[in-house]
DNA sequence: TACTAGCTTGACGTTAACGTAAAGGTCAAT
DNA sequence: ATTGACCTTTACGTTAACGTCAAGCTAGTA
């Protein structure tokens, strides 16, 4: 069940490319291991290249990716004073994604407002008169 | 009610530079009236501008903010085929959107799960004897 | 009249997130 | 032994979304 990865195949499966392996790598999101030179992947670091391409998606520069995927490490440090800053950089990040939802919500609404508008005039077209304009 | 704004005054009110309204103009999403050389933005204005803002926070690029909010323009040509262009484009974007929910949700989910865990951590911590390590 | 505040148009610089060669190593199959 | 399929690193190129001068116009005020 803790089968590897190349670059290439790991690659296809999340749809980029082996650069953009590389370069997450270089951006702290990958770790793989090496067998001589080439890299090999495992389950963690397809976990991580979820969550990063996830982020990406939602609108978060690979900085703050990063950042949101260290909230998985093992609990950090397991210190009180790191428990109580990784609780804080929680409620913070809820609240960028609790207004990001927020403005999705609204667009939703605005698009089914037009929608709205449009059915509306499509259907005055199909009751008129083929012949008539306007 | 049809005030006007310096483009000093409309960057203040939403946090952004002279500069980003002036690349924002270029990029087709804004178009002040001018007096002498000096633009004037008015309502239509400040209602893309927070389009765009808020489209730039969930992730779309400025073209993409152009398109979305180039459909709240008074329903383009009203012709059966532009009325159906229309519709389609905000079925696709729609989908993108909900999307995007997902992947905040998702993202909320496994939040709340650090959350619990980390409290979990913090319970230990203070039931345990203070001088009590591990 | 001279000064300041605010506006203008270039135009080059910067950062993020890759794209795109170039040059070469490795390993299995022909 | 050579070909082909992958892999590597190095490094310059590109696009989006602005930042940052520079040089100059202009309207109100001291």
């Amino acid at each position: 069940m803790d089968r590897t990865y190349s670059i290439s195949e790991l690659a296809e499966e999340f749809d980029v490319t082996t650069r953009t392996l590389r370069f997450y790598e270089d951006k702290g999101i990958l770790s793989p291991q090496r067998k001589g030179t080439a890299r090999i992947y495992g389950e963690r670091d397809r976990v991580r290249l979820r969550l990063a391409l996830r982020g990406k998606r939602i609108g978060f520069s690979l900085d703050d990716c990063r950042e949101i995927i260290e909230m998985y490490d093992p609990i950090a440090g397991n210190k009180v004073r790191q428990l109580t800053r990784l609780l804080d950089k929680i409620h913070e990040h809820r609240q960028v994604l609790l207004s990001k939802r927020d403005d999705i919500d609204a667009t939703l609404k605005n698009m089914a407002e037009i929608e709205a508008l449009c059915e509306q005039h499509l259907a005055m077209k199909s009751t008129d008169s083929p012949r008539n304009k306007s």
